[in-house]
DNA sequence: GTCTATATCGGGATAGAC
DNA sequence: GTCTATCCCGATATAGAC
């Protein structure tokens, strides 16, 4: 795993989880080079320019990603329960919520701010959120509206995000985790749409 | 009105628009003194510091939040048709949102991240919503369950304004939209759950 | 590959004239 | 109240020794 060895990867890492807490902007090359341990100096014998990093730091969301939504097909059978396993994110990683928010949504809407050229590719990692939950909601029957099921989902999830990182209020999360479980037996129980509805 | 008369209030003015559109951080005072026109030095006259600034616009924020609410309240008899009022923001507001998602959340979680002490103040402008939205509910009957319906309602904006924001993506709102009050029509039928439930 | 030293720039903030 | 000039610092980035 390009994790651990190499002081690449180190950077990566370090800059991949300060990004995340601190924001892209505000974090600095100082900041990166102490969590990793070098001088800043070095720093540039492994990339050009801060964009660079952030750069490689998408690259690499996506690549675990992608890792993520490939186990979870591997491990489970059901459609309609890797749903679920993606809405449990809000819960799993509830803390890291409350404190900082969506990776995904906070990273998006801060090069979006700044008019970034990176943008397009955070924005990719939604997409690949987004065909995943898509493809269950196909194997699970629906076609058209399959799509639009997979943007509720995410929706829903950025919603909480927002929300538990401002409030800070786990029994609010967990109480739209169990609205959207509701919601989600009820869409699936009703079945696709026939054809002729349309 | 404090808007348009008076180089303070211009300068808040400016700050508030360029901080929803840059971000707080990465709004530059010579960025603000250069939209309202006036020179960088004559800026300390009015504002001792960048934090100083930050907080009169989220006090122009909580003031223009309180007002608008004031006004849906007095321009709108039914509690129903004020909460739908504020599920059209996401289509009114539709253009803003798109370039830079919602201004309360995105600010909320800017300030979270940089740790910044006037956080409180900009949670408290989703206070201010949470309470209005709660308060509707109530009038509807609901009692205890007022609150979650109102976080529920919150949560919705969230997710459409960042899924929004990354996906540019107006049908997608107006889906989400329609399936809010296709869910709002729903819970207003079926009324408040009994006590004896609970 | 890693370090120290340094260049360069932009940002917030101050001093003081008008 | 508004301006110009300036200070100071932190941040990105470069040069070059080891």
């Amino acid at each position: 795993m390009a994790g651990s060895t190499g002081t690449r990867a180190q950077i990566v890492d370090a800059a991949n989880r300060l990004f995340y807490e601190q924001g892209f902007e505000h974090t600095s090359f100082a900041a990166i080079a102490q969590a990793v341990g070098i001088s800043r100096g070095n720093f540039y014998h492994h990339f050009k320019t801060k964009d660079d990093i952030l750069g490689a730091v998408i690259e690499v969301r996506l690549q675990s990603t992608r890792a993520m939504l490939a186990d979870w097909q591997r491990d489970e059978s059901d459609p309609a329960e890797r749903v679920r396993r993606f809405v449990g994110i809000v819960i799993t990683n509830g803390a890291d919520i409350q404190d900082f928010g969506c990776p995904v949504g906070t990273l998006t809407n801060e090069l979006a701010k700044l008019d970034h050229p990176a943008r397009p590719r955070a924005v990719a990692v939604f997409d690949l959120f987004r065909t995943w939950l898509r493809t269950q909601f196909e194997e699970l029957g629906f076609s058209v509206e399959a799509d639009d099921l997979a943007m509720h989902i995410l929706a829903f999830s950025q919603g909480v995000a927002t929300l538990s990182n401002a409030f800070h209020d786990e029994r609010f999360v967990q109480r739209e985790v169990d609205r959207l479980h509701t919601w989600l037996d009820e869409r699936l129980a009703a079945g696709p749409a026939p054809r002729s509805m349309r």
